[in-house]
DNA sequence: CGGTTACTTGATGCATATCAAAGAGGGTGG
DNA sequence: CCACCCTCTTTGATATGCATCAAGTAACCG
């Protein structure tokens, strides 16, 4: 429980290997964690896989972990009785998942092609925190974010045009992109024309063509493999703040 | 009142007034806090008041508070560029305000009518949870919930109909009279059409029109004085599940 | 009690949904 | 390696739910 006089390196080298070479550690939960503490964090994780389509949770299921995506994407969801779908949100690297204050999950979740993350106890995590208290504050800190992105998101559904909202959705992707070290340009989009669509609360048809009015206008330019290049992002960000 | 230990009825007797008779004590940042914990945090609140239609925060402005609805009614905004606004919420009496990761609010705030508050320095508060480890553990439960209700608004604003939209802001509000002790019928409504119809993506017309057209199918009865009146509450449940 | 603001109702228009079908990839088995 | 199939995407024609424009009515307040 004393701190070690060790240096970061040699705990380190005491890490499993998935958390040594983490990929995502600076902007996930384990970012404000020194050596010894990502040790006994590492210590209760397990590393889980999913292929294309895979549920990784379901709506209303007993909520018994919490994961944090490091390599994929994954879907967010909520379905009305009649079948109605809303995609609440895309998790990319470093993305938290399964945060809730309930017994059970609030949304679904489904891989995107393939996925990895890492899986914690959820009674194990919440033990942690007396000892790290660091990490309790962290989730607050990504709660808080997560619910300004959500009010974000309610502004866009719920008075943004088609064309506003499909730019506001690409300008986010892009400094999505940013923020993990990926070039700001071209955006790539690996979810279909469906899932852009109940996450906008649109149709796949008006979410098509408006990509193409985009493109018309010069604003964008679609290139294969779902990759998007914005070549007026001014333009686009002016869309997607209503001006 | 609920009865209450010798013990802790020592300790209120030094809590300063407003929070030795504070109605919503149960339901807020406070209820996990036991008699000395609570004075601690009594220690640096403020008690604030505004008129209907004051601000109570900026959004952008530096978030140097946090607070508390102890009573009356708040409503929360984000506009866009050009002036179109969306509500993102509602507060009532328990209810928490000012939560941010950043230096800056992330929406507005309006009193709705008559507004009491206490107001907490964040700095201050923040370093209580040091001292106080259940206050930021109570904090991130509520985090939590505000996110499946924001959540929950997404799928209303991205894939429901006017008369669903309508039929499940009822229901809300009558449940969170429910978590209030107020009776859930009827369902008191302190907010003009204008702010019902940008909480809910519509327009006034669209909320007055909807309104009436529930009091002709028999769902809803409108009183004086904003009051609604839920004739058929299974009827409005199914329809707000979007059955 | 008069002025003002909020609410309701009606007529019309439009952005986006719906219905329909033709391309475009992308993977698989022959 | 090609042909086929399946799914995704795009484009077109039409429909519709809600917005917009426009009065009138009720509620509120000084």
């Amino acid at each position: 429980m004393k701190p070690r006089l060790a240096t970061d390196n040699t705990i380190n080298l005491d890490l499993p290997a998935v958390c040594a070479d983490c990929g995502v550690r600076e902007m996930t939960l384990c970012a404000p964690l020194d050596g010894q503490e990502m040790h006994k964090l590492c210590g209760l994780l397990q590393r889980i896989e999913f292929a294309d389509g895979d549920a990784i949770i379901d709506e209303g299921e007993s909520a018994e972990h919490v994961f944090n995506v490091t390599s994929g994407v994954v879907r967010l969801f909520k379905l009305l009785a009649d079948g109605r779908r809303t995609v609440t949100g895309f998790l990319f690297p470093g993305d938290f998942l399964g945060l809730t204050n309930r017994e059970t999950y609030v949304s679904s979740a489904e891989a995107l092609g393939d996925v990895r993350l890492c899986r914690f106890s959820r009674t194990k995590l919440e033990a942690l925190f007396t000892d790290i208290p660091k990490l309790e504050k962290r989730l607050l800190g990504m709660a808080s974010n997560d619910l300004a992105a959500a009010q974000d998101q309610m502004v866009l559904l719920g008075r943004k045009s088609a064309g506003e909202k499909i730019a506001s959705f690409l300008i986010a992707l892009s400094d999505r992109q940013i923020a993990r070290a990926v070039p700001a340009d071209p955006v790539l989009v690996p979810m279909t024309r469906s899932d852009i669509a109940d996450y906008l609360g649109l149709t796949t048809e008006t979410v098509s063509r408006t990509f193409t009015q985009l493109k018309v206008k010069g604003l964008i330019r679609l290139e294969a493999g779902g990759k998007v290049v914005l070549t007026d992002r001014d333009a686009l960000e002016d869309l997607a703040a209503g001006a």
